[in-house]
DNA sequence: TGTACATCAGTGAACGCGCGTTCACTGATGTAC
DNA sequence: TGTACATCAGTGAACGCGCGTTCACTGATGTAC
């Protein structure tokens, strides 16, 4: 028997499932109450009881893809010994997500500017918040040494999550000359060195 | 008296400026046609002689602001006599034009997903392809030369758009952390070390 | 220069569709004693 | 253990709004000779 989870969260599920098969498969037009509540099942009630409005659907289902992207990151630096091997295996992984969780990363690039994360803002920063918390946490130890530049942590971020981010943008939106594989191979080495302090040995 | 211009370029004229002073207040929801007919006084008739439908105008609009950024990115590298100041001018030039033409940097970054991107993908390559192979035939000899990495153009594109991007996107959804002058001091460098060739001078 | 015609630009009332949302309700689960 | 009650989960028909779009039409501009 699985353990036990918090009455109706079966229900979340499905409908959260059928959201994100309907972006996959027709973009925004297609995420909308009326396809959700016909692909998933749920009724439109049992939906506003869960989710309020779909705006409130959209941002749990936000919070629930970032969650699993920040954690994939937050793994793959928390694994790495030194600086250097952290951010890239940190940016390797972030395309690797990207490759095997395209409907997930499609759904986050393309709703950085949604009307409804600012309306569900506390949503969206609970799923992210502690999990920026322990990406800063591991970088600050690699500052203080010098390993990593000392500039405001949002420019580290910018710098790093950037091409990664943008690369990933280019390819979900279907450009043909973009190779994740060969992004994989090429953009961590560059990155590191956008990021690379004085004091770093490799 | 003002030069010749196609007849009806005023109505487009029109038609677009609505359609950007409505995406600004209002977001995505706000740029309806019912909204640019009211806002712009241009009757729905005239809209659909000239756009054909809502997407036709969206992609209208998209490739004006496409068109004007790159003209300042291609601005900014023309002028500059040598690799490293060609991509750092660019690459505040770009937040730059962030700054000061946030409507239209907005739209753009929001587009990225739109679905009528691709089904008006000749209208946005007229307005991209020309300007983008100046910047490409502006890069060539300095990768040739070995002062720029050689790795495929679209990395190239990668690593310089991608944080400034980045940096514009946490800054149009209003991210407070986000000092945009700040950026304009610090990336451009960084950036350039991470597409900067061996046999760079500086 | 004038006339006839074709094309392009623009009008605005009207329409139908499907969207998000509501609401009165039933059933299932948990809690108190 | 049983009973009474409160809360949470779920149903589905119904509604109104505003959206994108159409269409029959008029007026302005350009072209041919």
């Amino acid at each position: 028997m699985a353990a036990k989870r918090p009455r109706g969260a079966a229900t979340v599920e499905k409908a959260l499932a059928a959201a994100l098969d309907l972006y996959a498969a027709d973009g925004r037009d297609g995420l909308t109450m009326t396809a959700v509540i016909a692909r998933s099942g749920v009724s439109s009630g049992s939906l506003y009881h869960h989710f309020g409005s779909v705006d409130g659907l959209c941002a749990a289902l936000y919070a629930r893809c970032m969650a699993d992207l920040l954690d994939t990151l937050v793994a793959a630096l928390e694994e790495s010994p030194s600086a250097s091997s952290g951010l890239r295996a940190f940016t390797a992984a972030y395309l690797r997500f990207v490759r095997e969780n395209r409907a997930k990363a499609h759904f986050i690039h393309a709703s950085s500017y949604a009307d409804f994360l600012p309306a569900h803002a506390e949503t969206v920063a609970a799923a992210k918040a502690p999990r920026m918390r322990r990406i800063a946490a591991w970088l600050r130890p690699y500052i203080a040494k010098g390993e990593i530049i000392a500039v405001p942590e949002p420019f580290i971020e910018m710098l790093v999550i950037g091409p990664v981010a943008e690369t990933a943008r280019r390819w979900l939106a279907g450009a043909p000359e973009i190779d994740l594989d060969a992004a994989i191979r090429l953009l961590p080495d560059r990155i590191w060195r956008s990021v690379r302090g004085e004091k770093a040995t490799d």
